[in-house]
DNA sequence: ATGAAAGCGCTAACAG
DNA sequence: CTGTTAGCGCTTTCAT
């Protein structure tokens, strides 16, 4: 059989609720009775009863995460995103329950209404997602990973993309370029999503003009074909094109190589700039100056933020993390020109 | 305030327990107070509480699935199990509570002894796993993705990785190739880990003996520079491959990169056959004949395993899941050589 | 600083 | 086929 806290204050020579209370720590116990008990809990092996605990005192110490599912997402992200989650909430002696995010608003409903979770982490949330107004009336705190239209009433954060997108055209101006390029995410990105592609490239569009630099926008699907077809027609219809931005993960290595079949060095003709994950950015030939998207630290942020609701603090409703560009060896001063024949 | 299930059982006038037990489907219920009960759960918008449920049935409704951390794994692929594990789950009414492998065994002696979950789901199990006694003696029914050395007393789902090793070899010899290459993991995979990588080159190698076909075997780290490295290395050892299996993902395309660049078209002067993701076989030039990993498939039968368990039933100890190997465009009989100079 | 006792909301005997 | 009732194991007032 296994012990019960009536067990664990019966062998300690306490009353059961002195047990609960050196636990949770929600009261000042003497020294002596708390090394009792927890000698006690430990010899009788002593482990709470998750359910009776939650129906007690209205807390499950579970968090729900809802993870996407759909296509022009890095995977490698999301699992790293997911995995940072975990960790920091396990640091707050919470669980994470994993949700998909075709569940939609009936699995936040359910997992709400229940009170399975405490509360709830959102990631890839889009300009106008049907969740948004469900999570603004759940009797429960929400953080958003990814910005809405609208922030009112909510909490979101994500990686200032806005300042990566500058801050990629920043490294370039001072370097020396005088025309560069965007080689962005796939139409439908810009249309109904995220926000981040939108905010990259205005980012990207505003450091240009105030740095008086010359520049092109290229959408791109995410397959090597598209990036090589994207490649081609940006170095024929832009010839004096010295600098490349890249803000999407799976064309970044592609993109890399149909530069070189196209005949050009990186760095020394082409310079080039991406945002994505160090883990990327390490792994192409060669090796990519980038600005990272911090997923541990948003996932670790995002936690922090939930919890800080749960214990009634006031949180911003906007957290904006700054980029952070990193230096490899994909980018250098233009005009270094060495081009070998195709 | 919130519904109860007393304000349901007031609201229908008929008892409490004949709530739940409309809930539930435990006992059978006249249609008409079916009907309104229903109707007042809807009413009200009724939702038990988990932890009261949980309590009092001593069922949580909730799996756990561990999920691996580690290099060596291709992402995707876990996300994929991740989301199929969900799916199924929720299909059987359950929830999925995500821990990561750094939890180890505590995690588990935690979720377990909490009674947070009613079973578990581990992913990725090496050959001498440290979790493997805990989760003999575990109170909580356990499926295992990946087999550890001895599977008594426990049920191990995996892709029949001999059979894939063997199928690829299979195709390879019915096309008429007479000597074949195995590119497989990083050594240390072979070393400690979840015995697939052995059981791949086993089946491959009893294949190859039973057509008299000539091998070679080259672990391959998981970077484009390893896969350069190795394809470099086997064509200068063994000029007479004509058939190439690979089973490490991360590689599989800088493969096929180094091998044109070696000069060698593929499937013309070289027919490569992959295990790995249909997304990873679809997305190479040319696109890869594959086994595939079933990711989905393993998901969703781990699930309805460790449900039958829950209910008691009897389910075999070890399931292997028959490859299926789809033939695209990186295979064809060998010596229609059109070799272009180097 | 500690104890006693009243629930938390639901399920599952038991009773009819 | 349905109602009554006794817990499930813990937390948290209230009391001292």
């Amino acid at each position: 059989m296994v012990a019960k806290i009536d067990d664990v204050a019966r062998h300690a020579g306490v009353a059961p609720s002195t047990v609960s209370y050196v636990l949770s720590g929600k009261r000042s116990i003497s020294e002596r009775t708390r090394q009792r008990v927890l000698r006690s809990v430990e010899a009788l092996g002593y482990q709470p009863h998750a359910g009776a605990r939650s129906l007690a005192s209205n807390r499950s110490n579970v968090v729900a995460l809802v993870v996407p599912l759909r296509a022009g997402i890095h995977v490698p992200v999301i699992m790293q995103f997911a995995t940072s989650v975990v960790t920091a909430a396990r640091g707050h002696d919470h669980d994470v329950l994993l949700l998909t995010q075709d569940e939609g608003v009936k699995g936040l409903r359910r997992v709400a209404g229940t009170a399975l979770v405490d509360a709830i982490i959102v990631m890839d949330v889009e300009l106008h997602d049907p969740r948004i107004p469900v999570l603004r009336k759940l009797q429960r705190p929400a953080v958003l990973i990814g910005f809405p239209a609208d922030t009112e009433g909510l909490t979101c954060i994500d990686l200032d993309f806005a300042a990566a997108g500058a801050a990629c055209v920043d490294h370039l101006a001072a370097l020396g370029h005088r025309r560069v390029a965007l080689v962005g995410s796939p139409p439908e990105v810009y249309e109904r999503k995220t926000g981040f592609a939108r905010r990259t490239l205005a980012g990207f569009t505003r450091a240009a003009s105030a740095h008086g630099i010359a520049t092109s926008v290229h959408p791109c699907e995410d397959t090597p074909d598209a990036a090589t077809r994207v490649a081609t027609e940006l170095l024929r219809d832009h010839p004096d094109v010295t600098g490349v931005v890249v803000h999407n993960e799976p064309v970044a290595a592609p993109l890399l190589g149909a530069f070189r079949e196209a005949g050009r060095v990186v760095p020394d003709d082409l310079s080039v700039v991406a945002i994505c994950p160090d883990e990327v950015a390490e792994r192409t030939s060669p090796e990519l100056t980038s600005v990272a998207i911090p997923a541990d630290e948003i996932g670790r942020q995002a936690v922090d933020l939930v919890m800080a609701k749960l214990n009634g603090e006031q949180v911003p409703n906007a957290t904006l993390l700054r980029p952070r560009l990193v230096q490899r060896r994909s980018s250098g001063a233009p005009g270094r020109s060495n081009r070998r024949p195709v």
